[in-house]
DNA sequence: TTGAACCTTATAGTCGCTGTAAGGTTCATC
DNA sequence: GATGAACCTTACAGCGACTATAAGGTTCAA
């Protein structure tokens, strides 16, 4: 197979799966005596695997580390699962910060709704974002969403 | 003031007030002799605004174009609205898409709980997530998910 | 006069790709 | 055998909002 059709059967773009043999994610592969990429069908496995792990939020180097482990034969399983639960967790207080995100949005845009607007030449920008500024000070410790 | 007071005491970094310049949503600070930045109060309400528009989830080129507004005497306040109700639905979506995934994760989860580990020479990574891959073939249809 | 703590600019790196440029290959059709 | 479309190659720039680093100048107290 070229990579073109590894493309369309994994459902990634040949450019990222170039850029995961780049960062060592895959093999390099073998060639025709022109250059084109030539791959088996183990190929699709292991991209799967890395699509996969992607869509459960672990980045590249995460999937690095779990295919090295298995490529060297020690099995990762005990890893991965140790890495999707810490995903898990980032990903409960991910969700609890936008929520509180949006309450506060959604609270604000009630709050301003009723509001005038007003050109001003005054220090201030605008008043509507002005009072969202004025909000507890504690508020402003939830750092900035993803 | 000079840069290092300002970011103390908006609670930004002396590089993100320099970066923030560079971009335009600052104007180029006056120096000292020696060439060091120097800011007045109203420095002050400009960060303190940006900075609230980026945890409402603004992005700088918004942010850009509200105080560009503000600064040419017009009310940017119903722009504002518009932004910020675009954001709140933005920000909606991605709530529920995350809640999915955590949901995906969770189920996952709790089915690998009771599995073994096992090394593995064979064409398969980790069976934990290749039971995963093993999801319906056509949801590989879906593309890839930011 | 030493040193710490501050400031300056410029440049590279982050992440996971996508987009573009500039070119070579394959294959069917004219 | 010439043309053209569809494929492939590499290399490099760009995204967003910064952070980190290098290499140097300034300020001020001990």
């Amino acid at each position: 197979m070229k990579i073109g059709e590894v493309a369309a059967r994994t459902g990634l773009t040949a450019q990222a799966i170039r850029y995961y043999e780049r960062e060592g994610l895959l093999p390099r592969a073998s060639r025709t005596h022109t250059g084109y990429r030539l791959y088996g069908p183990e190929a699709l496995n292991r991209l799967a695997f890395i699509k996969q792990a992607r869509q459960l939020g672990l980045s590249l180097e995460e999937i690095k580390r779990v295919l090295d482990m298995s490529d060297s034969g020690r099995a990762p399983c005990c890893q991965v699962r140790t890495l999707l639960a810490g995903k898990l967790e980032h990903l409960d207080r991910t969700i609890a910060e936008l929520v509180t995100l949006r309450d506060q949005l959604r609270r604000f845009l009630s709050k301003i709704a009723g509001m005038p607007d007003q050109a001003d030449a005054s220090d201030h920008i605008c008043r509507l974002i002005q009072v969202a500024a004025a909000v507890p000070p504690d508020a402003a410790r939830t750092r900035q969403s993803r």
